[in-house]
DNA sequence: GTGAGGGATGTTAACGCTCACAGTCTCCTC
DNA sequence: GAGGAGACTGTGAGCGTTAACATCCCTCAC
């Protein structure tokens, strides 16, 4: 029907071959650029393609070369703010490789999902799959795929044989962590993210690790799920602790929530209590009042998985275990002062 | 080297029709889920299948469909809220209807971008293409294209020939002016977005229409870029300007940054100043103060952005002209106030 | 019992490209 | 001037699938 309707089919390279006298295999290596090809006859080829609007198949090249030179991305809710830069930057290295870039968003990270998602991509014939696998769940569900395409993760689980390329996040944690510390609190409370995702996990670990090296107590985690609203919950609750003078908040989202909160309840950020965020969104900056942060370049993560995935794909290797760990940035701004005694 | 370094190379239709001790074509049937198979024959191909772990190739199959099953998106920035959350929406409901979505993000959109970006699509073979053009050059780029993919664009121009789902932005503006007006303010100032872009245009012309239609004064606008920090410093003028009562802010960013500057020059809001924004972003109620805001729903700009491509595609017109715009939706938060006399 | 009808299956030919190989032509060397 | 080395071009096969057609076999009506 569709055939019908349009008034020709669009050319291919036979009707170029036989518009400039040459064989069919001619124009392939114009299009190639095979170097032995008299510049006469590939001018003419060309003239040839621009004539009839020739554009050529890939679709049929990449069946005979068994190579779409497409990539295939897994990705958790790209509406987030670090999922979308990591993509992003995913999707920009790839085209500066000359490749393509096919998307999957999952609403729901579970097995199931990741399976389906990569047998999906699979089936396309993709040349290489970025994972970005921020949850456990997500991160295992990687372990028992079958291996016969290049794979690298992002955020993933380093224990896994995998691929991996993430930011430090015990390190960041850390940086928040003993600046609040160096500021003279007490202690340092946190407000986390959701359980399974191994940021929240890897935030957790950096903080408890510097309260113990100095011997703090470690307060009672306020869970959250990144969203603003539930680090409005946590900063209700924390507003009402008096003992509370620094708060370690997962990511900006949620700090956002923590300053909405204590300025309802009238405390004073920095003055009674210091912020700290993570992810240095493009808005932290301008938030009441600018928000200390732990920046994480998604661009740099971006592009080295694209790296290690095509340096894979290059090697023939399916799977190797090539780790990056790209360091955060502490950013100190507004939200941060030593302690008032 | 690649099949060097692969054991076995993965199996084909042939493989499978081999074990189940049938034709290629029955395999074919199966998969397909035609109907004349018997059942017993069709479970012994299934156990073949899984037996040999085999995976359709659908680049063999688009190769004589002349249908890939994957519609191709060009946006700009997706790491802005509203084309992450329009492209969220494109792949999801793409997705559903059984379309692999390739996307090609562009850093900046000019004729030139635009064009090369639809051209590789067009080779890679989708079936077609969504155009996230919120730019004016953006859209006039797409005026003259080759014709010869269904295509729809999002946030376009209304004039072309293509057809162009949108969120009414006329309209948006119109319900944060009248909002405004209607709390007692004398006039609306304005911090507007890029003058290239179609939605900073349309904020314009809603908010012009409505002091036109009360007879108010139309003040000089406050250009800005969408970023926060383009905001703040339209802020810190506004924040100088004693007669300013009111302003409508082009985009939830901005209005952040112009809060900042308004909270650091001791200007209060909503007390001496209202201030209203657009995009309702997840951030935007836990502003200080909670910010009141137009809402968009990019959800169903996606949705209905893939409804109208995929109809065109079945009916195999290339080029068909729907148009569809979304209402937006007003929220009142706490930004807002009467005009104290 | 026979032929029609249709369900189930197989056979062959594309789809549009690249690869491998086989040519042809030109030019240079000894 | 014969031989060979390139440079350039053409021919044929095949990538893995679906579409079209051919074939076989069973059932049922007369």
């Amino acid at each position: 029907m569709s055939s019908i309707s349009r008034g020709r089919r669009s050319p291919v390279m036979a009707d170029v071959a036989k518009v400039a006298g040459v064989s069919h295999q001619t124009v392939s290596r114009v299009l190639n650029d095979h170097p032995n090809v008299r510049a006469e006859t590939r001018t003419r080829v060309l003239a040839a393609i621009d004539q009839l609007g020739y554009r050529r198949n890939l679709v049929a090249r990449a069946l005979v070369t068994r190579h779409s030179r497409t990539l295939g991305v897994v990705s958790f809710d790209t509406t987030l703010y670090g999922p979308a830069s990591t993509v992003y930057g995913i999707e920009q290295a790839a085209r500066e490789a000359g490749y393509f870039v096919s998307i999957v968003s999952l609403r729901t990270i579970d097995r199931a999902g990741v399976h389906d998602a990569l047998d999906y991509l699979a089936e396309q014939g993709v040349d290489g799959i970025v994972v970005v696998a921020p949850q456990r769940s997500a991160a295992r569900a990687l372990a028992d795929l079958p291996a016969d395409v290049p794979m690298v993760a992002v955020e993933g689980d380093h224990a896994g044989d995998v691929s991996v390329v993430s930011v430090d996040q015990v390190e960041g944690a850390r940086l928040a962590t003993e600046h609040l510390i160096g500021l003279g609190h007490e202690t340092v409370w946190h407000v986390s993210g959701p359980s399974d995702w191994l940021e929240a996990e890897g935030r957790i670990a950096g903080w408890r690790g510097v309260l113990a090296a100095h011997g703090r107590a470690v307060p009672e985690i306020l869970p959250g799920d990144w969203s603003p609203r539930s680090g409005y919950q946590a900063g209700q609750r924390l507003a009402q602790m008096e003992e509370v003078t620094a708060v370690f908040v997962a990511n900006d989202q949620m700090a956002l929530g923590v300053l909405r909160a204590f300025a309802e309840a009238g405390v004073e950020v920095p003055g009674r209590v210091s912020v700290v965020g993570f992810d240095d969104v493009p808005e932290s900056e301008f938030f009441s009042p600018p928000l200390t942060t732990v920046r994480q370049d998604f661009g740099a993560v971006g592009r080295n998985s694209i790296g290690i995935l095509l340096r894979q794909i290059e090697a023939g290797q399916d799977r190797s275990r090539e780790r990056l760990v790209v360091p955060p940035l502490f950013k100190v701004r507004a939200s941060t002062a030593p302690v008032r005694r």
